[in-house]
DNA sequence: ATAATCTGTGAAACGCGTTTCAGAGCAAGC
DNA sequence: GCTTGCTCTGAAACGCGTTTCACAGATTAT
């Protein structure tokens, strides 16, 4: 293989030269850097990027934690965060887990060893406590509200909850179930605090079999209206923490017969396209934003305060 | 920071032992072993992964090369790559490139600079001349039919179209439309190639009009609708390669009060969720296994003989 | 005229783990 | 008793680019 050194020989001059052309380096007179460039071309000499890396204690490369690849969210995610990366010439690592703690750590392990310069955390399965072990001094965001000092990033969850809840309310719903992903997590966690929060504001009761859980796909949506149908008593409204799980219950509630939103609101998150071609009334989350700003949190070094991004509510007609 | 030679110091060995009991390689006296993992306790070691991969001369890792991440089409393919990475110990490097050609070119001179061990072309927007060029001995895998040798693997778009015109012509359609991603790129020509041979092998005419490009998200399907609509002479049916178009056209079609299949029948692509929640007729492609085959070509040194995926057709309520 | 800068350059150290090679010591095979 | 053949170990080379430091020579400032 032909290195630095190679060329250096060739060029007739040292390897701090042709280090120094190479970067674009000041201080090399015009003469010297041709030679030094026609070696190059000669020699048909590559850098390596790993040598590259080794020497300076960096790689341009984040990586990005994510649960799946397949869902919309992180897709989306995933844009902001390579969009704002590429602008600063830093490439993603993948580190998908599945939820299974181990390979989460394993991220943070890669981080340890400098395989990446930081991480992005878009979702967790691990306690804090086991993770703060592994982050210490080093560049890692999360994509949530957590509690005590760390990079973090994320929609207000909990205010696009109350304020969906209260919407809710103002069209006479007093029954209202709620739909998420799962419930520990959280961006989860400050969902059915502001469900709580906004049920006893308004002074209705909670019903825990109105809370579905693991609803992440179209067709979860679709088990949900089966669930919704064999209830007792049922809500009259339903808050859905995805586009994806809404079209399901609306599609399949048209299959049923019932009537959307007579017999069932569904107030939806996420403003996907999906939800356009539903006409499901969603809360836009600024997804993509909450990636660019992730990756702006990790390339500052000092940028400590919390981001916290808004949701609007678009109004369509299932609610 | 400590290293390798601080830890052989501590534990009163040579750096090759140390390496010998980091790699869990034979012949190390249990005592010494344990007194370098007493060191490495002591010491607080972590490797530094950049020196092991330029030592190595090989990273574990693997480029992959996309234009877009929020499609659902990457995000499966990811999916698949993934999980057949991770059970070998990869991991992945996201070059989205938007189609740009110079950031493609990026990806191949990441892949030369032994950034990564090999590269995963999805979809690509330089021409293989270009390509070729870059990838002279380099462990380089397509995602689609191209000339010439080269790892591949594609699903077989041009039997499907196929398949799916005859299945059309079965249920009496003669003037049948065309939805496409992109009309440049192999997997995009190979389709247009067996729209126009089933044409002709059936002896109907093949409008131009009736193809329609840039056909991408679900938005896209509801301008599809409008267009349809706009033509004096219309195809009574359309292949569309995605289901997000499909989906965009049938819920726009509803909306419109055209009836489907009667008035416009949809033969879609990919067997994603969403089409079975729209009851569209869809052709079933093995997306995920796609990468995880993807994955295997990569990984496995001299297999070159190319690998076709075949589709299956989902017969629901859209013909 | 002298001090203070700036330009240009190379040797050497640095980042750090892996691997080869030579050799010592010891047990099994003939 | 002598030859193979293991087991175990460390020195040194290897992979390779960056950066610091010392220094020479050329300017500019005082």
């Amino acid at each position: 293989m032909t290195n630095i050194r190679k060329i250096a020989q060739l060029a007739g001059v040292s390897v701090s030269t042709v280090s120094r052309v190479l970067n674009d380096h000041p201080y090399v007179i015009e003469e010297k850097r041709q030679k030094v460039l026609a070696a190059v071309k000669e020699l048909n000499y590559i850098k390596n990027a790993n040598a590259v890396y080794l020497s300076k204690g960096k790689t341009y490369c984040i990586g990005v934690v994510l649960p799946f690849l397949n869902l919309p969210y992180f897709g989306e995610i995933l844009e902001g965060i390579a969009g704002e990366a590429l602008k600063h010439g830093y490439h993603l690592k993948i580190f998908q887990t599945d939820y299974e703690k181990d390979a989460e750590l394993d991220a943070f392990h890669r981080l340890q060893m400098k395989e990446v310069d930081g991480l992005i955390i878009t979702s967790r399965a691990n306690s804090l406590d086991t993770l703060h072990s592994f982050m210490e001094g080093l560049n890692v965001v999360f994509c949530e509200n957590l509690h005590g000092v760390a990079k973090k990033v994320f929609i207000n969850h909990y205010e696009a909850v109350r304020t969906g809840m209260d919407y809710l309310h103002s069209k006479g719903h007093t029954d209202i179930g709620l739909c998420l992903h799962r419930t520990f997590g959280t961006n989860s966690e400050e969902r059915v605090r502001g469900f709580y929060d906004a049920a006893e504001a308004a002074g209705n009761e909670v019903r825990e079999d109105w809370i579905f859980n693991e609803c992440i796909h179209l067709k979860d949506g679709r088990d949900v209206v089966g669930q919704w149908e064999a209830l007792k008593d049922k809500p009259s409204a339903l808050i859905v923490t995805s586009d994806q799980v809404s079209a399901g219950i609306v599609s399949q509630a048209g299959r049923k017969g019932i009537v959307v939103p007579d017999e069932l609101a569904i107030l939806s998150f996420d403003n996907h396209p999906i939800s356009d071609v539903f006409d499901i009334t969603s809360f836009d989350m600024p997804i993509r934003q909450l990636g660019e700003e992730a990756f702006r949190l990790f390339f500052e070094e000092d940028h400590l305060s919390p981001v916290i991004l808004e949701t609007s509510l678009h109004e369509r007609k299932t609610v």
